[in-house]
DNA sequence: CTGTTAGCGCCTTCAT
DNA sequence: ATGAAGGCGCTAACAG
């Protein structure tokens, strides 16, 4: 055992088995075909013995496969990106890869900094669900070959792996479920559009779903999240105009139909009675909240999954041009979007 | 430029700074008083041409500070876990540390396999919200001088620094609340107790404060997560004995508050009219629910921030005996404990 | 101030 | 079938 680190190396077991490196790298290696039986017998023993465990660290060092892989995500509290990391862990567990987590809460030089700081610790490939990059990051990691796969967002003019939700279709039905159910003032309500392209499909699809229909109000809106007074104020506006006639509300994401349920709350504004409520991504309580609330559920942890898989195909060298998943919506109807004939 | 990783090492830089990697290394971390303003200069435009960035993997190997920290957790779909992640990754972000992340899945042969895995990393501390563990894997540990820090839940007998919240506090002041509102049957469920300390001690605690109580039933029962049918059986069976008094039930933690809010919701028992609801952990849409689901709320990003604090002490040296850190919980009042007057 | 030398723990030729 | 030697990228004496 050595002395300082309290931890056996390899060439103490070599000492205990009373043989060379080498052979206890093999060994180590699953090259059993190189070892006679005793010599194997008497490196399992020494190992059991002296509880030897390999550096991974050491390992990674010298041939770069660390089984690391990097995750950076735009901020986790949010329920979407938790249970993408959910399905992504999952994936890494039964692979034997383990995640190196990093957390920009959404700074844009923060993921600037992760970028840099996960390829300094080799790992084998990138997930990012955080994207505010420009193309002096970008080409660096494109140069250093790291295999990357994007997570719901993703950026204009990089081609790269992406796993994403089919936005167009999710956006168009939840907008015409509205419309079926006879809202006919809708309010998309996002977080700041920026540069996220799901933010801007979403919304698109919305107003395209809502241009060929005279009968019917189309607005929208931008808020950054924890603005409840301001939600609240554009909720009460927006209501305060249209009371007359069936409206409705749609949340880009879950983060946000938190927030704007909150906000009904304090305007008293029940959903499914006084104004129609729907919201991206689906919430463990949504069935919960007064008469359940309509949601627009993706397929989150398959999506993480299916990410980590992506990135494991490149590290086993598949070169095939970059390739674009796009994974279905489902709208889950609760009382939030309850019919409303006209008048009522 | 090195021609097979794509990345430039130490010597490169030396090299195109026209210097040994030993000035580079100084350069590196910080011995400026070592460098003559000149090579100073040479080695920054170097590093900046090269594109340089140190392999901390390298590092690690030969410095033992791999400035990682390993984090094993019983289920990060669980919302307290995910506060408690939160606080730690915000405390790392601070403190220049990396986490990596292991999920259980509550699997106890997990915990032994990532605790060996955390440390064949060279992680300088570990932070474990998941115990299982006996003590042979335990005692390697400890050998092994690697710093642990255990968030919530404890293990018996075995001396370790602990974040956690002060259970027996929280749990009579829960129970009393009940009391004071009137209710005079109250059903503590919990996930199977196991060796889970904290279920012990709040169970202990809800006991104690109603063995006093003549006036009062106290019942108790363990549902394991996820068995909706049994959940709704129990709750059903419960209400059904004690309707004519009024009657609520505690729930152990966040995940069950979930589920038994929702087999309340299918048996139609409204919370806060049919029967009292209490559980331990906040929950982000508690107020949403119906009237409000009263709760218990742990500090759980502040915990898992000082749990990660307490573990970079222990990696800066300090041999203080094991500490206890004990956290107040908060009794959020909401309308599923609503005042119940007798017989109402 | 600066460079040389020797490893950290492991894997990989290349001999034997 | 086995082992010795060299090196991955970096740091830490030890000289100058």
């Amino acid at each position: 055992m050595n002395r300082k680190s309290g931890r056996a190396t390899i060439s103490d077991v070599a000492k205990a088995a009373q043989t060379g490196k080498t052979s206890v790298s093999r060994y180590l290696n699953g090259e059993f075909d190189a070892l006679s039986d005793n010599l194997r017998q008497r490196i399992t023993a020494a190992i059991e013995q002296l509880e030897y465990r390999p550096s991974q660290m050491a390992r990674g060092l010298k041939r770069g496969r660390t089984r690391l892989i990097g995750l950076i995500i735009a901020d986790i509290t949010n329920p979407y990106s938790l249970e993408i990391l959910s399905g992504i862990e999952a994936a890494c567990r039964a692979s034997g890869f383990t995640l190196l987590m990093c957390n920009t809460n959404n700074e844009l030089d923060q993921e600037r900094h992760y970028l840099d700081l996960l390829s300094s610790y080799q790992v084998e490939a990138i997930l990012v669900n955080a994207v505010g990059m420009r193309e002096e990051v970008l080409n660096r990691l494109q140069q250093s070959l790291l295999p990357m796969v994007l997570i719901d967002r993703k950026i204009a003019d990089f081609p790269c792996d992406v796993v994403g939700l089919d936005n167009k279709t999710a956006a168009s039905a939840a907008t015409q479920h509205l419309l079926d159910q006879g809202y006919r003032a809708i309010l998309f309500i996002s977080e700041p559009l920026g540069t996220v392209n799901t933010r801007h499909e979403r919304l698109r699809a919305f107003e395209t779903s809502m241009v060929h229909r005279a009968d019917a109000i189309a607005e929208r809106v931008e808020v950054a999240l924890n603005q409840p007074d301001e939600l609240q104020r554009l909720l009460a506006d927006f209501h305060q105009r249209y009371q007359h006639i069936p409206c409705a509300v749609i949340a880009v994401n879950g983060a946000l139909t938190l927030q704007v349920a909150r906000a009904m709350r304090r305007l008293n504004l029940r959903w499914g009675e006084d104004i129609g409520l729907l919201g991206f991504d689906e919430l463990e309580w949504a069935e919960l909240a007064g008469p359940g609330i309509t949601t627009l559920k993706q397929p989150t942890f398959r999506m993480g999954y299916a990410a980590l898989q992506q990135a494991l195909r490149r590290i086993e060298g598949d070169d095939a041009p970059p390739e674009e998943q796009i994974w279905p919506g489902e709208l889950i109807i609760r009382g939030s979007t309850r019919s409303r004939t006209e008048g009522n």
